[in-house]
DNA sequence: TATGAATGAGTCTTCATTCAT
DNA sequence: CATGAATGAAGACTCATTCAT
C-alpha cells in the first residue's frame, strides 16, 4: 500500500468521524504517519484530496441504484431501488456524508456535482415510466425525485443516530410510505 | 441598534452566505466593524455568537409548526401544519441552515439540540391521534415524524435551488405525496 | 517605542543586511521579540510592512535633493544636488537598496514607484535650465537625469564595496567627471 | 537537445523574467518538464545551475568589451568599447541582470565574481593609457572604471524601460556625455 | 542518464482568545 | 459599554534536497 493510499484512507476515516470542515491536513498528516511534502506531492491540494476521495467514492454512484433492477414490475423496481440507495448510503458512510455536505457546497466544482447527478437521469426515466403505466399520478418529475431521496436521506438519518436501532420492518414501512404517495 | 445586535445580525448574515464552519470571528468582526474585544464583552465564546443566534431564531420553532393548527380534520391539520414548517423554512433560511448543519454538529451540546426537538413533541402527538383515528397506518411514530420532516426538508432544497422555480401547485403535490404516504 | 516600531525597525535593519528577498517574517518575529499575531496586527502583509517603510524612507526623498540648492549658479546648484543625493544613500543605504531593487520590481504598485520618482521632476527642470542658460549641450532630458542619478549611484557603489576606502578627492572627481560629461 | 541543456534554458528564462531571488526549483522543475531527481543528477545544488548559467553567459564577457578595439585613437577606442558593453548587455538581458543582481549578493562565491570583474583590468589597462597620454585628466582609475560602466547600465535600463525609445542620437549623445567626463 | 517518491524544515497567514485601558 | 494591542498555536502550502530504482 502506498503513501498516496494510506493518505486518502485516513483522510476517509478522520472525515467519516469528525466531518469535513473539521478535518485539517495537519491531521491527515499526523494520524497516516506521512510527511508533509509527500501528501503534497501526491495532491496538488488539500481540495484534491476531497476530490480525488470524491471521485473514488461516487464512480458507482450512478450505477448502484440500478443494480438488480429487473425489466417490468414498477413496484419491484421501486422496492429494489430504494434498498439499493439506502444500503449504499448506510454502507458507505462517507459517500453519504459527501453527498450531504458536499452536493451543496460551492468549492466544489460544477462539473464534479454533476457527476453525481447522473444517477437522476434514470430515476427520472424510471418515473415517467410509472406515470405512463397509469401508476404513478403525474406529478413533477424532478418533485418525485427529490422526495424519494429525500425518502431515503431521512432513513439514512435514522439509522445513522446512535440513540436509534433501525429494525427491518422500519425500513419496510419507510419504503411502503414512500411507494404510496406516489400512487394514483 | 447596539454593538451586539450588530454583531448577531453581520453573523447571521455570514452564516447564511457562507455556512458556520466558514464563518469565522475575525470576518464578523471585519464584516461588522465592532471592535475585537466588543464582541468578547458581549459573548464568551465564538461559541456562543452561534448558541445565541440559534435560539433566537429557534424559539419559535416548536410554536410555528402548530399555528393555526385547528382542532378536528387530521387532513387539513396535516396540510397546515406542512406548509407551517416549509414557510417557516423559506422565510428564516438561517433557522434551516441550521438545523441542517448542526443537527449533526459535534460542537453544539446535546442539551442545545433537543430544545430545537421539542416541537418533534407535538408532531408526534399529532401522528399518534392519526393513527388512533385509523386515518395512518401504525407505522413507527419517530419514523412518520422523520420522512414528514425531510419531505418539507426536500421540498425546500428545490426552493433554494436557483435554477428551479417553485410553484404553488408544485407544493400542493408535494404536500399530496407526503399524506398520501401515511394512510392505510 | 511600540511594537509596530519595533517591529518596522527590526526589518529595516535585516533588509538592510540580507537584502529584501531573504529576509523572512520569522525572522523579523524572531530578532523583534515581537509574537507573531502581533506583527500581522499591525499589517495586512509582510508586503505591507516592506511598503510602509518604504514610504519613511522616501517621502523625503523628493525634497532632499533640492535641499540647499540656492538660486544662480548652475554649477554650483550641480554639486549641491550631487552631494545631497550621495549623503541621502549613504546615510540611508536602506533607501538605496529599496530605490535599486524595488524600483523595477513587479510587486510593487505603481503608485508608489511613481512617488518616488517624483523628485527627478525638480531635476528634470533644472537641467532644462542649464540647457537654456547655453551651460549644458542640449541633450535628452531624460537622458541627463538618468546619467546624474547613474553617476551617483556609482559612487555610492564604490563607497558601499568594504574592500575600498573612499575620500573626499574621490567624490570632487566624481563630480567633477558628472559635470563636465553635460558641458557643451 | 538534452535534458541538461533544457534545464539551463528554461532557468535562464525564467530568471530574466523574474529575477534570481524568486526563481525556485520548483518552478524550473516544472516549467522544464524534466524531472526531479534529473536536475540533481546534472547539478549538484541549485546554485549550481546559477553558477553554470553565469559562467555560460560570462565567459565572454570579458573579450566582449574589447572586440574590435583597434590600437590607436583612445576616443575611438572608448566609443568602441562602449558600444561594445552596451549592445552586449541589451543582447544579453540576463547577463545584465547577473552583473547587477550577483554583484551585491551574498550567495554568490567570491571567486566567481572576481572571474566577472576580468575585464575590469583592460579597461583598467585602457584609461591608464588614456591619462599617461594626457587625454583623460589623472583621476582615480576604479572611478573612472565604475562611472564608464555605470553609465552604460544606465542607458541600458533607459533601454529596458518599455515606454521609452531610444534612438541612436541617444545612445552617441549618451558615449558622449561619458567621454566628455573624463577629458583633461 | 533519468525518474519520481519521500522528506521535514520553513514560508506566510488566519484564528480564537486575553488583557489593560 | 467599548476599544484595540498583544498573543501563540495551528492552518495550508513551498522548498531544496536525498535516495532507491
Amino acid at each position: 500500500m502506498n503513501k498516496k493510499s494510506i493518505v486518502l484512507q485516513t483522510t476517509l476515516e478522520l472525515i467519516t468521524d469528525q466531518g469535513i470542515g473539521a478535518t485539517s491536513l495537519s491531521q491527515i498528516i499526523k494520524e497516516s504517519g506521512v510527511a508533509n511534502g509527500t501528501v503534497y506531492h501526491h495532491f496538488k491540494n488539500k481540495d484534491e484530496i476531497i476530490t480525488e476521495l470524491y471521485l473514488m467514492l461516487t464512480q458507482d454512484f450512478g450505477t448502484v441504484v440500478m443494480r438488480n433492477v429487473e425489466e417490468g414490475d414498477i413496484k419491484k423496481q421501486f422496492y429494489t431501488m430504494w434498498e439499493n440507495l439506502f444500503h449504499y448510503f448506510t454502507s458507505n458512510p462517507l459517500a453519504f456524508i459527501f453527498s450531504e455536505q458536499i452536493a451543496r457546497s460551492t468549492e466544489i466544482p460544477q462539473e464534479l456535482k454533476d457527476r453525481s447527478r447522473q444517477y437522476y437521469k434514470e430515476i427520472e426515466a424510471y418515473f415517467r415510466e410509472g406515470v405512463s403505466q397509469k401508476i404513478f399520478k403525474p406529478y413533477n418529475t424532478l418533485l418525485m425525485e427529490e422526495l424519494f431521496f429525500g425518502n431515503v436521506v431521512s432513513l439514512v438519518k435514522i439509522h445513522e443516530n446512535e440513540a436509534v436501532t433501525l429494525l427491518d420492518k422500519h425500513i419496510s414501512q419507510a419504503i411502503e410510505i414512500s411507494w404510496k404517495g406516489f400512487l394514483r
